[in-house]
RNA sequence: CGCGGGGUGGAGCAGCCAGGUAGCUCGUCAGGCUCAUAACCUGAAGGUCGUAGGUUCAAAUCCUACCCCCGUAACCA
């Protein structure tokens, strides 16, 4: 079973485009998973505890249940326009994972991995965190951007860190692949050892945050981030489950194949103490998951950010120009683990281009041809000469370098991949010219075969761009009549989809030009 | 400061890890075609691959130094 998860979302504001990058770019990924044949499991959700929702909760007058509810739903409606298909929702208000985490909490309190100590140090309250002289600035004061400082004496449960710290730095040094890209690995490496001084707090005391789970030992504190948030991967998935839940088998998913997250949250949270927590917990080495890191969505150059005012709203988006319009550009438009600029003229670009002029046009003007000079009926006839031979071996590399890209989730390149066919496509029609081919009688076989050649193509690229654009797909298969497309899977993808004989249905343009109003 | 990412024809990027004639998309210019969504195809112009050294038969790619841009406080993938 291929396990793959999401970072989860903080329920305190709505979603942005770079939460919708992250859960397409997944969506695609369990998409082609299946397409290559195997079962996926896909788990979201979102992240509903913690100060900042507490905050606005109260300065908003509401519970921080209905506060987070309110924008959990914001999530939960944009990957339904987005056709965001998982199969697990992570709430981490849920009692099913509250007892997961407790059960944890309590077993490691019971084998003598937690610890409570007092610790005295100026507290940041917008923070929510003990600073350190690292934190002054020249004049030795702390700046602005913490809030009010105030010098506190308080107790919190700590988890010993610093006792995986070996375990750690063994790990990610004999297993190179737990970071991808691979160019992130040094960091990790660094980050293991400025990590390896300090424990890990893991309470806050009620006084200061409600909102979030109980430490069982300890009624006076929650729990902090860590070990609530990052446990939904296991929680969600069946880890010590009640009976009777309707959590899924967690042997059957564990380990999660890839966690998919942004480059701000890789270190420390999920390259250090996750692992770190779930060796403590008693994870092997073979149990441990493998992270894909992708980069930011810029704009302009400029970090995306609330106070600069140039958030990019996904929602907008789908509407202005479809949900699966923007579905492309994400996973197009960027390389996986880098940063792009977010640029909604190269989203029209793209998609004009690629998907209307290339691949749309290709499919229309095949599947016309193919209706007027033969009445919709595809033959295998028995013509074929090298320019045929050519394309054939254009569809294959063309496949195979979509493969070989999508395996290692490089997105972009697989979808050029696809492109390159296509566009060999339309330069076959116009080396063979079909349209007159269908004016002389004695051209008959040839013509059939060069239109088959062009159709057949369509039907095998609406299989691989699928994953990305299933709407689209479905309805080039719905007229070429080829439905069974629908389900097939990448192993039984061969030359010959096209029955001899089979009659296709009429042409309709499937990716509408995106006309741009001229300013 | 330290840490991380980046500097490749007008724009946006790939190539760098495993050195061997500089590649893609858009844009520009010139042709062609008319089946098709004013879409498609062909050709051309345009780059001292941030700078300076070094290693090598050979460097965008490896090494050294330096310059510049971005992130590294909040919102936040």
């Amino acid at each position: 079973m291929f396990y793959i998860t999401t970072a989860i979302d903080y329920t305190n504001g709505a979603p942005h485009i770079g939460h919708a990058y992250e859960k397409v770019l997944a969506d695609v990924i369990t998409r082609y998973r299946r397409l290559a044949g195997d079962d996926a499991y896909y788990l979201t959700g979102v992240d509903q505890h913690g100060q900042k929702v507490q905050q606005t909760a109260e300065k908003e007058g509401v519970h921080p249940a209905t506060f987070a509810q309110r924008n959990t739903k914001k999530f939960l409606k944009l990957w339904e326009k987005l056709n965001v298909n998982y199969d697990g929702w992570a709430e981490t208000m849920d009692e099913r994972h509250k007892a997961c985490v407790q059960k944890i909490l309590q077993k490691l309190h019971d084998e003598g991995l937690l610890y409570k100590k007092a610790y005295k140090g100026f507290y940041s309250i917008r923070q929510e965190q003990f600073l350190t002289d690292k934190e002054r600035g020249e004049d030795g004061e702390f700046g602005a951007e913490w809030g009010e400082v105030t010098e506190i004496e308080e107790e919190n449960w700590y988890f010993k860190l610093s006792d995986q710290v070996e375990w750690m730095r063994g790990f990610v040094e004999s297993h190179p692949d737990f970071v991808i890209p691979n160019f992130r690995h040094g960091e990790v490496l660094n980050a293991i050892e400025r990590a390896a001084d300090n424990d890990l707090c893991i309470s806050r005391p009620k006084s200061r945050l409600r909102w979030g789970i109980e430490l069982p030992f300890d009624q006076d504190y929650v729990t902090y981030v860590w070990f609530d948030a990052l446990i939904n991967y296991i929680s969600f998935a069946g880890y010590l489950a009640e009976e009777g839940s309707d959590l899924p088998e967690f042997e059957k998913l564990w380990p999660a194949d890839i966690h998919v997250l942004g480059k701000d949250i890789l270190v420390p949270s999920h390259s250090i103490y996750w692992p770190a927590m779930l060796h403590a917990m008693g994870f092997t080495d073979d149990q441990m998951p493998t992270l894909l890191v992708h980069g930011w969505w810029n704009i302009r150059g400029e970090k995306m950010s609330k106070s600069i005012g140039n958030v990019v709203d996904p929602d907008a988006l789908a509407d202005q120009f479809g949900a699966e319009t923007l579905r492309y550009y994400l996973v197009r438009d960027i390389i996986t683990g880098k940063d792009s600029n977010f640029d909604a003229d190269r989203l029209v670009m793209l998609y004009n281009t690629e998907l209307a002029n290339d691949l749309g046009n290709l499919c229309n003007r095949a599947l016309n041809m193919s209706k007027r000079s033969l009445g919709g009926v595809m033959e295998q006839s028995d013509f074929d000469d090298e320019d045929c031979q050519t394309l054939r071996q254009s569809l294959s590399d063309a496949t195979a370098t979509y493969q070989e890209a999508m395996n290692r989730y490089d997105t972009a390149a697989a979808l050029q991949a696809l492109n390159n066919h296509v566009s060999f496509c339309n330069g076959f029609a116009e080396r063979n010219k079909p349209w007159e081919l269908a004016k002389d009688e004695a051209q008959s076989a040839r013509l059939s075969a060069v239109l088959y050649h062009m159709v057949e193509s369509c039907a095998h690229i609406s299989v691989l761009l699928s994953p990305v654009t299933p709407e689209a797909c479905v309805k080039i298969q719905n007229q070429l009549r080829l439905e069974n497309l629908t389900e097939i899977k990448l192993g039984n993808l061969s030359w010959g989809m096209i029955p001899n004989g089979h009659q296709i249905g009429k042409p309709k343009p499937v990716f509408p030009r995106i006309q741009i109003d001229s300013e």
